[in-house]
DNA sequence: TCCCAGGTGTCGC
DNA sequence: GCGACACATGGG
């Protein structure tokens, strides 16, 4: 199946520490699953390419792949203009190298539990082990290819999580699967919940400060105003904004929002993937 | 061996 | 309110 998408960049889209289940192929494909579906997801020039995995009947293969459409879709917020965050990054001169290498960088539309689970693990961690501890999660505990269901993760002794790799974040992860599967509404309420309030629903979990709970906000619920700060925002924060001064990282954490806007989520991703490459 | 990683919880002041 | 320090784990 193809789907028109004129200014989208898959990879960096993917790459750039927002979702963590893709894994990338040795044809510069990616594998992964979106709700529900195992994926297959390639692009051509502006077309994405999207192949399904394992489905019940091949036989329904053609009318499961018309249901996955408006998915992608969805997910990847392909019908979001992305002007707004242009006229940003091209009116900064030290965000337009920002702009050049990584335009088409979409916020993916996660996910919520998917998102608070993975930025539990995220605290004090490094990418790659975040995937590994994703995979082993999804293997082990999961259905379908998919990352496990609250409920999943609820039941299984603390001692499980901790040989998936989870270390001492085993305990928060089980607390958070524990009370959302108690409490399903609890993800509505924070979804319908204004920015500020619905920060102080996401740091009441355990393991959950403000970074963290910003990155939930921002990928499991789009909400476009979070600016989350962690070592690398802030060094490239400091670098770009306060050359002669060390700032806390709340201080930096507002300045972004107040300067940005309903946009600095935005900002945020692309400045966060383009200095882990090194590109400013 | 030490430092780092999409930080947070806890304690002391 | 802010500044230490511990925390599981694996890679450099």
């Amino acid at each position: 199946m193809k789907v028109q998408a004129p200014d989208f960049n898959l990879s960096a889209t993917l790459e750039s520490g927002q979702v963590f289940g893709f894994t990338k192929q040795a044809d510069n494909s990616y594998l992964g699953n979106i709700c529900n579906y195992p994926v297959r997801l390639a692009q051509q020039s502006s077309v994405l390419c999207i192949k399904l995995g394992t489905v019940p009947s091949n036989s329904k293969r053609s009318i499961e792949l018309q249901m996955v459409r408006p998915h992608i879709v969805k997910y990847f917020d392909l019908d979001f203009d992305l002007k707004f965050v242009y006229e940003i990054l091209k009116s900064d001169p030290v965000l337009l190298p920002v702009y050049d290498h990584l335009k088409g960088l979409r916020i993916i539309r996660q996910d919520p539990w998917e998102a608070l689970a993975c930025f539990i693990i995220s605290s004090n961690n490094n990418v790659k082990r975040i995937q590994g501890i994703y995979r082993n999660l999804t293997a082990r505990l999961g259905e379908g290819g998919a990352f496990p269901k609250p409920a999943a993760i609820a039941r299984v002794h603390e001692r499980t999580l901790r040989e998936l790799g989870l270390g001492y974040r085993a305990p928060f992860l089980q607390k958070t699967a524990q009370f959302v599967s108690a409490n399903p509404q609890t993800l509505d309420a924070i979804r319908e919940a204004p920015y500020e309030e619905a920060v102080q629903r996401v740091i009441a979990f355990p393991g959950i400060g403000p970074k963290v709970a910003d990155c939930v906000l921002l990928y499991g619920f789009h909400k476009l105003e979070a600016f989350p700060v962690d070592v690398w925002m802030y060094r490239v924060m400091k670098k770009l904004y306060f050359p002669k001064r060390r700032p806390s990282e709340k201080q930096v954490q507002m300045f972004g929002q107040k300067r940005w806007g309903s946009m600095a989520g935005y900002v945020q991703q692309y400045l966060f993937h383009a200095v882990r490459m090194g590109k400013v």
